[in-house]
DNA sequence: AAATCAATTAACGTTTACGTAAAGTGCGTT
DNA sequence: AACGCACTTTACGTAAACGTTAATTGATTT
C-alpha cells in the first residue's frame, strides 16, 4: 500500500502536519503541482516527495525560495556546459553553509549538555540535602 | 586587545555584518541591554556573546523568541526544584530538536553529494568529448 | 430531497524581523 | 562659528509564510 498512486490533500495534512492552505500555497509557489479529477486535487508520490524536501528544508531554516533552489538541484537537466558549472558553484555554496550549520549545531548540543549537567548536579544537591534531612530524623 | 571592556555598535556590525537597526531591534527585544555613555551604546563581552548566539540561533532557523529560551537556558539561576525540572525538560526538547536538523543536514549533505557527482560525470563527459575531437583533428 | 461533509476559490489579515526615512544631538575638526 | 560625522529616537513600511473568514460546490449519507 506504500505504493499508491495518488495522495487526498487530507492524507498529506495529516501525515505531515501541515494545513491544507500551506499544500495550496506551496502549489501557487509552484513548489508542488497535484493533478486534478475534477476540482480535487491528487498529489503523486513526486509531490509527496518534494513536500518532503520543503519541510526539512525548513527545518534547516531555509526559506522557501532557497528550497526551491535546492529542490531545482535535485531534478536538474542542464546539458550546457556553462549551466552544469554553475550548478556545481551553487552545490559547492550550500555544502558550505550547510557545514556551518553542522558546526553550530555541534556547538549547540555541547552547551546544552554542559547546562543539563550543571542542573542535574544542582537537582543531586537538593535530593541528598532531603536525605540527609530524612536520616537525621531518623526515617 | 581582546579583553577590551566595550565594543561600540558599528564595531559590532562590522564584525558580524549586521545593521545598527538589527541591533536596537534586538535591544528591544531584551535580547542585549547595551550600557550607556550619555546617549551612545557600549556593548559589553557579554552582549557581543548573546549576539553570537543570536546569530547562531537564526543560521539553525531558530525565530527570536526561540533563540530568547535558548539563551535563557544558558543564564538560568532558578533554584527552586520544580523550575530545574522545567528546565531539564526543555534541554531535552531542544536537543531532540537538534538532533533531527543533524539528521537533516547529513541527509542534505549526502543528496548534494550524489547531484554533484553525477554533474561531474556529465562535465568529464564533455570534456572528452572535445578532447576527441581534437585528437581526430591531429592537434 | 435534505442535510452533512470534505473540498474548493478568493481575498483580506497577521506575525516576524527587520528596512527605511525623518529629524535631531553631541563632538571633534576646520 | 560652521561643518561633517557618527550616533540617536520615532515611526511608518515591507517581504515572507502562511492564518482566517466567506461563499461555493460536489459527493455521500440519511
Amino acid at each position: 500500500m506504500t505504493d499508491r498512486r495518488y495522495y487526498t490533500i487530507t492524507e498529506l495534512t495529516a501525515e505531515f502536519a501541515v494545513t491544507t492552505r500551506t499544500l495550496r500555497f506551496y502549489e501557487d509557489e509552484n513548489l508542488l503541482n497535484p493533478e486534478r479529477q475534477g476540482r480535487k486535487r491528487l498529489y503523486t508520490p513526486r509531490d509527496r516527495t518534494r513536500l518532503k524536501l520543503i519541510l526539512r528544508g525548513k527545518r534547516l531554516g531555509f526559506s522557501l525560495a532557497e528550497v526551491r533552489e535546492i529542490i531545482e538541484m535535485y531534478d536538474h537537466a542542464p546539458g550546457e556546459k556553462g549551466q552544469l558549472q554553475r550548478l556545481q558553484d551553487r552545490i559547492q555554496d550550500r555544502t558550505t553553509e550547510l557545514e556551518q550549520k553542522h558546526r553550530d549545531i555541534l556547538e549547540t548540543l555541547e552547551e546544552l549538555n554542559q547546562v543539563k549537567w550543571s542542573v542535574q548536579k544542582r537537582l543531586d544537591e537538593l535530593d541528598n540535602k532531603k536525605n540527609r534531612k530524612s536520616e537525621t530524623l531518623g526515617r
